[in-house]
DNA sequence: CTGAGATCCTGTCTGC
DNA sequence: TGCAGACAGGATCTCA
């Protein structure tokens, strides 16, 4: 489910708990992507908040002390919801419960995880991870050395957490769409040119995603219950059979790196 | 070091 | 209907 887009909505939507005191944890499922760390009810109940933010696709909650890092995985979400209301969902994992208020944590899949870490950016899974797409270090001349030397196909590359943070399966079809670049080019076939185009789209994409408050394709809710609308304005993703809105060309899917990808091969080389 | 492929898990949809 | 198989927004691990 979750890109940058999506998990910069959730945390947009679950920032009104900073500064608030967590009452009560509640773990029902440990075994997550990782097993969740034994300890971590009694180390954060009782603590206030004191910074939600976001490092690529992993939620950081700051505590006084120490951090939680959720990550979404692939079919995870978090939704608020009323103390008094006692309704519950299946793979509901956690409970972060505030006075009035707790924040749940819901993932069929269980591909996301719950960290408990002192600092987030000493931490193995972020300390590897690559630059944010949206920062000013991310330009045409930061993907052209990402690229030059690489025989992989660009999509690949776009979607390697380790060179460029946050782009998943959904916007980097759309990115290659906007910047006219096939999903195969190979990385070191790409000019300064292209790798000016492509940084661009990048950008453009999420922004304009997160505006929308992310893609709903079927289960994505915000915390705050939203779904997300950048769905209207996919141009090629989960669009195979359909016709390219700007050639009218078929739109056709492959499968890169383990994973469907969608194309224009008329408008995209 | 690189890169390809398997793997974790549950639910939904398609085709026979 | 039933059932097998493919596929789904992610990312790590193993092996060549």
């Amino acid at each position: 489910m979750p890109e940058l887009p999506e998990v910069e909505t959730t945390v947009r939507a679950i920032n009104k708990f900073e500064n608030e005191k967590l009452v009560a944890v509640i773990i029902h499922n440990r075994n997550l992507r990782w097993k969740v760390d034994k300890t971590i009810e009694k180390k954060i109940v009782n603590k206030k908040i004191t910074k939600i933010s976001r490092r690529a696709k992993y939620i950081l909650i700051q505590f006084e002390d120490l951090y939680i890092m959720l990550h979404l995985g692939m079919s995870g979400n978090l939704r608020i919801q009323r103390n008094n209301n006692n309704h519950f969902k299946k793979h509901d994992h956690a409970e972060f419960v505030f006075k009035d208020e707790k924040i749940i944590f819901n993932d069929v899949r269980r591909f996301g995880s719950i960290h408990l870490t002192k600092n987030p950016f000493d931490h193995e899974l972020i300390k590897v991870l690559g630059i944010e797409p949206l920062s000013n270090q991310f330009n045409e001349d930061y993907l052209y050395e990402v690229c030059k030397n690489s025989n992989l196909e660009i999509k690949k590359i776009l979607m390697d957490q380790r060179k460029i943070v946050g782009v998943g399966n959904i916007y980097a079809s759309e990115s290659l769409f906007l910047s006219r670049i096939s999903p195969e080019r190979i990385g070191k076939k790409l000019s300064i040119k292209d790798c000016s185009n492509l940084s661009n789209s990048i950008k453009k994409v999420l922004k304009e995603a997160i505006k929308m408050g992310g893609t709903t394709l079927k289960d994505f809710y915000s915390a705050d219950g939203n779904q997300g609308y950048f769905k209207i304005k996919l141009n090629v993703y989960g669009k195979d059979g359909q016709l390219c809105n700007s050639c009218n060309n078929i739109i056709t899917k492959k499968i890169i790196g383990q994973r469907s990808t969608f194309m224009c091969s008329k408008c995209q080389n």
